[in-house]
DNA sequence: ATGTGTTTTAAACACTTGTTTAAAAAAGCT
DNA sequence: AGCTTTTTTAAACAAGTGTTTAAAACACAT
């Protein structure tokens, strides 16, 4: 029960970036273990299998993924100034690690990909009140008065499909990747003004 | 040089419900085999190997979810009904084709995975005039004035991931599957009302 | 029926898969 | 040093992969 950190981490972090790019059936033990540099027993020998593997992956990007989003609805400041922040800050994340909605999508698309665990996503929500701050704005009519399943809908839809969808638009507007990344930059502004404004119909900003 | 219709199509079929559900990597020539009731042989005997087999489904699928676009375009209408029945097509049309994007665009970022076919697609849209037709608006102050690949990839967006991300969402929400198809049904008015009243800001409908 | 071409089958091919084993190498410890 | 434990390796395992083969079953003309 030693540590040596070296090659299980190694491991771990060939086996994200392959798992990440490729998904789970569209990779073998072997090739993360060449990513790494190492023997492929030594996959088992660290993680008991290559499912176990998977897991460990799957549920720390569920939790950078969701972190993103709490950290910013925790914060004391005023609805309307806290919601743009937070697209603000999806976009980035995803500008950032454009690749991360599409495996969590695909793996949790596929059957036998349990996710029982009770991140419980929902209640952590609850509990930074942006919940209830969101309702009192819509009692005192100065934000339209739509579910907050809604609200994440869209902002999330906004925030993840232009990244997710990168080879598609490419492919519909023939341009190449750093035109694409290029608007996409400019993207993140109409998305948020245009979420803002139909969120707040009167401040219009 | 007989047809048979029976068996090949009975193949095509199933293959086309495997790779959809499961992806290129997720499945095997076997499991196409049993969907469609048929001996593993007779895959390769009607199409030459799996990945053959796979370009027919992925390209057909291709072909409808550009088709389902394009039909719109062309029809002879004002600009603003116009987008605003493309929004309403595209929206419904996912409703009842949920897992084609995700197909789609997790097939198209699988290295070799080629789609080099002259699709042209952008072509295609620029024949249907949808593209003047907003340039004249943009001009004549109805429209704002923003890029199509925006208005393009807010529409997209909004009409497809809320059905890709299905498995994600009701996690988060902790809501079963029928009670997301409702919410999803009145997301789609949010969705048109979100997006035109953006688009043609004055008219506000 | 006999012969001809097409369709279907079971079996095999060579190769990859995830995982295990048993021995070798390295590291720790007294 | 020697002894124990941990780490790494090559090799093997059974099962599954895509694909091919050769024979069987079939359809259908004459």
């Amino acid at each position: 029960m030693c540590k040596n950190k070296s090659t299980e981490e190694t491991i771990r972090d060939a086996a994200r970036r392959v798992f990440i790019a490729k998904g789970f059936a569209g990779c073998s033990s072997r090739e993360i273990a060449k990513e790494a540099g190492m023997n492929v027993a030594l996959v088992n020998y660290y993680f008991r299998s290559k499912n176990q593997l998977f897991q460990l992956i799957f549920h720390a990007a569920m939790e950078d993924f969701f972190v993103s989003m709490l950290e910013v609805f925790a914060a004391p400041m005023e609805l309307e100034e806290k919601l743009k922040i937070f697209i603000a800050n999806e976009y980035d994340f995803f500008a950032k690690h454009p690749e991360i909605p599409r495996f969590i999508i695909g793996e949790l698309t596929r059957e036998g990909c349990e996710f029982d665990e009770k991140a419980a996503i929902k209640q952590r929500i609850e509990q930074t009140g942006v919940f209830q701050q969101a309702l009192a704005a819509q009692e005192s009519g100065v934000m339209r008065k739509i579910d907050f399943f809604h609200i994440m809908n869209i902002i999330m839809s906004n925030c993840q499909y232009p990244f997710m969808a990168r080879p598609l638009i490419q492919q519909i507007h023939e341009i190449p990747t750093e035109v694409y990344q290029e608007k996409l930059a400019l993207h993140k502004e109409l998305v948020i003004d245009m979420i803002m404004s139909y969120l707040f119909p009167k401040t219009n900003n």
